[in-house]
DNA sequence: ATCAAATAGATAAAAAAATATCGATATGTT
DNA sequence: AACATATCGATATTTTTTTATCTATTTGAT
């Protein structure tokens, strides 16, 4: 049942918190088994597609009859998003939306750590924000290389974005969460998501008249 | 050059707002006409897909040897996101996270107007926070009903998101942006769009650990 | 021990999305 | 005025993703 170089595509892993967080729901339940189809029902997808990523990272599948063992299977989606071996990360750009995204906290759960947060603001350079020591931005690029770490979190205004996103691609930074609206310019071995807020509620909305037109 | 019923796809809808923005670059950048060609190249697109994105919206198409008129394309694509047509939306939740997303005022460009904002936190109930009204919780369903509000964004914690948007859906909100890390149950007609922050860091971070590990 | 039922897991089909190919056409140049 | 070229837009192909169908198996009940 081990899994050998299987191609795990986009969608399937954008499933697997959702995944994870129902299971981690059911397990509190006092719930020792579940079925791929009653995961499907419950979190509306088709059962195949809910089977077939479990698949995937499931290291010892279900057992007919009872389905699957759920704190296997958290075990092993946790795994597989490496909520075990923590990952690092820093934050560039502490400001409102920065600092709520600190407060939030949920990274742990996936074993996702923020080492470090940057900015410019004197009034908060040099102090800890929500547990996270916040560091003048002049010294990132230092941090990045000495510390070794591959992510970022990009929360600064637009109109700084792209050159801020230079510096930490040429320190070595390999994946960015980027929340500013604009389109970021980057080597193709840098990996970006991109988190526009409005664009999203946009998007949503156009969803919603499209459901209205129709009726 | 008029679409008529035509199916718009998901994946189509999430990349109109990159057009658009990098379109209003290029018209502030002086520039007249632009190619798909050209815009797939900037944008790391395929332009068999740009180009069947923008016949989608583009009210006149392009010309050969020209490309498409960027004023004009920004204006099918704003139209057809419905920029013009002022949508509103209310956010529920208006602490670090909430008052961020207010302070961030990029919806106006989409069109989207919030138009209120709803708390139990008596610092912050019948003040404004960066021009939007914020009123108490128990006033929010009859703000709903009154104004015929559709949208919401819930960026309440998690351990009230799920009654929050029970009241939500029985006041009328058909489309709900969800910050909350859960899992939310919904009538099939109510749509959502889920925001968890730290889980779209796992994915990238789990993305970026393939990708290292595939060299 | 036998059997019915529920479930995993595999295979197949369908649908959706992305990509490639090609002909038509307007443009600017010679 | 003729022509080469860049581009659109249509059609076709490929790939990916989702959904359906079927078989084998384990469990719990009889």
């Amino acid at each position: 049942m081990i899994k050998v170089g299987e191609q795990i595509s986009n969608a399937t892993v954008t499933r697997l918190p959702v995944y994870l967080r129902h299971l981690q729901l059911k397990k509190q339940a006092g719930l020792e088994y579940i079925s791929s189809v009653t995961i499907a029902e419950e979190l509306k997808l088709n059962s195949v597609q809910v089977k077939k990523d479990l698949a995937l990272v499931s290291s010892t599948g279900g057992k007919p009859k009872l389905g699957f063992l759920i704190s296997r299977l958290i075990a092993d989606i946790e795994s597989f998003l490496g909520c075990d071996d923590s990952q690092s990360a820093i934050i560039v750009g502490v400001g409102k939306l920065g600092s709520a995204l600190l407060a939030h906290r949920g990274f742990d759960k996936y074993g996702l750590k923020i080492v470090a947060g940057f900015d410019v603001n004197p009034e908060i350079v040099n102090k800890s924000v929500y547990g996270v020591d916040i560091y003048n931005f002049s010294e990132m690029t230092d941090f990045i290389k000495a510390n070794g770490v591959k992510m970022a979190i990009l929360s600064v205004k637009k109109d700084v974005a792209q050159e801020v996103v230079d510096s930490l691609v040429s320190a070595g930074i390999l994946a960015i969460m980027n929340f500013a609206p604009i389109t970021i310019k980057l080597p193709q071995n840098v990996l970006i998501q991109n988190m526009d807020i409005a664009a999203s509620l946009a998007i949503l909305s156009t969803k919603l008249k499209a459901v209205l037109g129709d009726k």
